[in-house]
DNA sequence: TGTATCTTTGTATAATTGTATCATTGTATC
DNA sequence: GATACAATGATACAATTATACAAAGATACA
């Protein structure tokens, strides 16, 4: 669970080379990654908006977001509509592939149970689980 | 000596997850349906105002109050400016399947959203279910 | 009691922020 | 040139937040 609010906003220091063959959205997250790696960014520190890191680089802010997208869904950042972007918490180191199976056997009985408290079976459970998947 | 309003502090246990595709004001509509249908919120029972909630939370307090206005639309509780928000009366029998048929979705993604930030697809985490059932 | 006043509570509306979709631009290949 | 494709921009939209407000409760004092 990530705990964030609105405290510091960020300004990061990020330069684009127009001219360079690597494209703008490329650019920004290469040196978004670079200033994580480097320390200069930290877990739920704030990136500036779309809009207000495009007007300072000079580019059209759905380019912005289209960086912001690629860190999402690589697990770097959090994009949240209406609240802004923010560092997300490193994750843990890997659990052995036993713990983890463990694990997902503990989230199932739980889920079991829950469904179970709530008056389902099983069956109606598992046929949950398999209309969920099939609507994605 | 100044005098509290209220002698009784609500709380009650909300998760919100940012990183969720589904809306925090959604999250939280769920989450107290499912309080309601699990019996942890009771008629008469007084949720905590739009400012707590949103301060625990960390989120603004109009999607608090978004949150509120669909439950009250929707007959599940009452809100009164200036007095507060109230758990109404059980609904009916076919409004409660209807709810917990909607609790029961609510878990069942929780499950998947877990078994996925461990590394497991939703077709692993079905499996997974099923090999539960099979062994009892 | 009654009333003035401040506090607490929810409401209404605009501003902020990211998203979705299509249009435009540039470039490579033929 | 023609066509296809990738990168970027423009526009409309959805979710959240910010600000100002209205209704009801609490308190003080006559």
């Amino acid at each position: 669970m990530i705990q964030l609010y609105k405290d510091t906003i960020m300004t990061i220091n990020i330069q684009i080379d127009f001219r360079s063959d690597n494209p703008v959205t490329n650019q920004i997250v290469e040196q978004i990654q670079h200033l994580l790696v480097n320390g200069e960014l930290k877990p739920g520190d704030q990136l500036p908006t779309v809009r207000a890191l495009a007007t300072e680089l000079r580019i059209n802010f759905n380019t912005v977001a289209r960086a912001y997208r690629i860190l999402d869904e690589t697990g770097v950042i959090s994009t949240q509509q209406g609240r802004g972007t923010y560092i997300l918490e490193q994750p843990p180191p890997e659990k052995s592939h036993q713990l983890k199976k463990e694990s997902l056997n503990v989230i199932a009985r739980r889920y079991l149970d829950e469904a179970s408290r709530l008056g389902f079976s099983n069956t109606e459970a598992a046929e949950q689980i398999q209309l969920l998947i099939a609507n994605h």
